[in-house]
DNA sequence: GCTATATATTTTGTATGCAAAGCATTTTAC
DNA sequence: GTAAAATGCTTTGCATACAAAATATATAGC
């Protein structure tokens, strides 16, 4: 091969790419008792963290475009785990607020981060946290 | 909140989602001229790699599952660059090949890796080769 | 106040991603 | 040798992603 740096197994992305692919995969199993798909379960997460916010915020929130979201908001308003409003000051803007099923949620998913990390113990803590730095670090670019 | 473990910030999948979102912005807009999606790319990288392979080695070395492989290989035929012919020994196998135009791109394709990393200033040499080593550590669960 | 611009959201079109069903061929078991 | 199981691939259906166009409402500039 005449561009040993084309090598797949050099990419930081395809690294990137298979751990998202591999998480995806822990998550989809957890979550299917809440019958949540895990894009679903970063919507919730930012609501349980902070409801009554915007789909703008939201947006921001979870990184899921707007385009995204919007079929997402659907569908989790059709499971009525959310509700959305208009928005009183600005009527262009909707808030999106969970409900009683959506709060009570919560409670369901809340030993789901430890359970992720017990499917990868091939890192301690202390890798766990050396990572959370370096993409951190990343991001931020 | 009552479930301080399940804050948006604290989660893993949260931060691999975002690099990932975030490395595939730089590849868009570096890819523009060569006319490849990502996924695209990494198909490209895996055959230049190593050529004349079926699709199930192709999907196993990408990552890449069956089913979407089989409408990207489609469009990389429809874009002259690889072509599919079926195996000798195993009819039911369709093995990859790259045209003169597909080998040719890697040419172009030569200098991305380095423009990539130039994306990301804020990790240098050492921080790259630990956040690799931590990505494969975790890969390998 | 009115118009031009900006903002929040939805819709549309295209490209993955993935599970499951379907189809052709090959291998296994007997 | 032949039926059953396995394998390689394609197709289908659904769920993201995301850019770009469309829509509704707010704000700015005058």
């Amino acid at each position: 091969m005449r561009h040993p740096q084309l090598l797949l197994d050099n990419q930081l992305c395809h690294r990137i790419y298979m751990a998202n692919h591999n998480l995806n995969k822990v998550y989809s199993t957890l979550l299917e008792p809440l019958q949540l798909t895990y894009p679903q379960y970063v919507v919730m997460m930012a609501l349980w963290q902070q409801d009554q916010i915007t789909l703008s915020q939201l947006s921001e929130r979870t990184r899921i475009d707007a385009g995204t979201l919007s079929l997402m908001v659907k569908k989790l308003t059709d499971k009525n785990l959310i509700d959305v409003r208009p928005g009183e000051d600005d009527k262009r803007q909707r808030v999106v607020h969970l409900t009683e099923p959506g709060e009570a949620l919560a409670d369901q998913a809340s030993n789901l981060p430890e359970q992720v990390l017990c499917a990868f113990p091939t890192l301690d803590q202390d890798e766990l946290k050396t990572l959370a730095q370096l993409l951190d670090k990343l991001n931020q670019a």
